[in-house]
DNA sequence: CTTAAGAAGATAGTGCCACTATCCAGTACT
DNA sequence: AGTACTGGATAGTGGCACTATCTTCTTAAG
């Protein structure tokens, strides 16, 4: 298959695959001369979960490339999963800093409800995890809008999380050990948030009909 | 208070704040002369809501306007809340086209999963609603990549989803009448999503590094 | 054999977004 | 009077995800 036809199977423009090449996220075909290479179905299938990655699940070029990576250098089904769970990028970023004095106040009391809650639901997590990092952020803002949740609230949020991840990882297990488990792995792992952020969007929207809040 | 200190007090620069009120995202000082405007504790407030609103809920600066025009609307409550739940962009946006039969097929298959799916939830909402179009666009996109979920496994997500909601509305009612009611319901309606993204993430960060999927 | 239609790779350009910097006339303290 | 600062207008910046162009080469058609 030549890189036209592979355009043609996928929709994507051959500029766009050049471009994701050139960004390691699609290999090479295979050279049968200076200016000529063929494609193959892994060609078709890669492409397919790039744009999954990058339309579904909103990773960024660069994110998408740090997941497939890890996804190639699947070598035991346990390191693979892990590699990608820090591989995906967390959705919350630094925000800015104001009055030094509160800031610190609400840091600690955010790094407190954390460790707090991961104490209570019995988790197990590394220290240094960007995802502990990044939920003390969201806490601590939260926190400066007077919006903040108390600690059986979070628990209870957590409790929900802890159900869907169990999901997720039942998905991934049930794939079993067929080859393309790391790709399969990693639309599980990926693509679960954002199927579930619209899940929750729809019952919000089904329960704001229905509740009065008077 | 003047502009420097509105910067000096949210940690936001003084051009970052200009910039804000020229989309419409925060309102104008009172102006005392023609080159001097005095602002309140209410910008400083707005302030914070739109580095929250953006860093951790991840909106755009259109959205953000968006759903702070809904919050500054707001005369009834349940009206408020439809109209935000409205506002928030929808996280997923539509991928590439590709074999136009397949595709065809998978839309249709999307579409009826998603059918069934409220149905089986017995939820209430618009044939029109964006969350619906965006649901069945990534269930097509999950079916395109052979990792579709069954009918039941959806509805096991969608009642923890459900679950989430009811913490979100309970959370919302919660805040009963006060004046800040919309600012509040906006906080808890747009940055549950992030905050739930975090816990599942750490939850599966806990049960990947227990379980074998061997 | 000639020629036109791609193909590969390198490089440069585009459009959007979220700021950020500069400039200007006007104001306020000292 | 001088300096620092203000609001408002306008232009510029840097990052990102492509997209277009150019050059050299290959291959199938006539």
């Amino acid at each position: 298959m030549k890189i036209s036809e592979l355009s043609r199977r996928t929709g994507v423009p051959v500029a766009s695959i050049k471009y994701f090449r050139r960004e390691g996220l699609l290999p090479a075909g295979r050279a049968t001369a200076a200016t000529l290479a063929e494609y193959g179905e892994e060609h078709v299938q890669r492409l397919r979960l790039i744009k999954a990655l990058t339309t579904l699940g909103g990773l960024s070029i660069a994110a998408t490339r740090d997941v497939l990576t890890a996804v190639d250098q699947a070598e035991t089904t346990d390191g693979t999963l892990r590699a990608i769970s820090y591989a995906l990028p967390v959705p919350v970023t630094a925000a800015s800093a104001g009055d030094p004095d509160r800031d610190a106040q609400a840091e600690a009391a955010a790094r407190a409800d954390v460790a707090d809650l991961i104490a209570r639901m019995d988790w197990e997590v590394a220290d240094s995890s960007p995802h502990v990092q990044a939920l003390t952020t969201a806490l601590r803002e939260l926190r400066r809008l007077h919006a903040d949740y108390r600690p059986e609230g979070l628990v209870a949020y957590a409790e929900l999380a802890h159900a869907i991840a169990g999901l997720d990882l039942e998905r991934a297990a049930a794939l079993g050990d067929s080859p393309a488990l790391a790709e399969q792995a990693v639309i599980v792992l990926a693509l679960s948030g954002p199927v579930i952020e619209l899940l929750r969007r729809l019952a919000q929207e089904d329960q704001v009909r229905r509740r009065s809040l008077g």
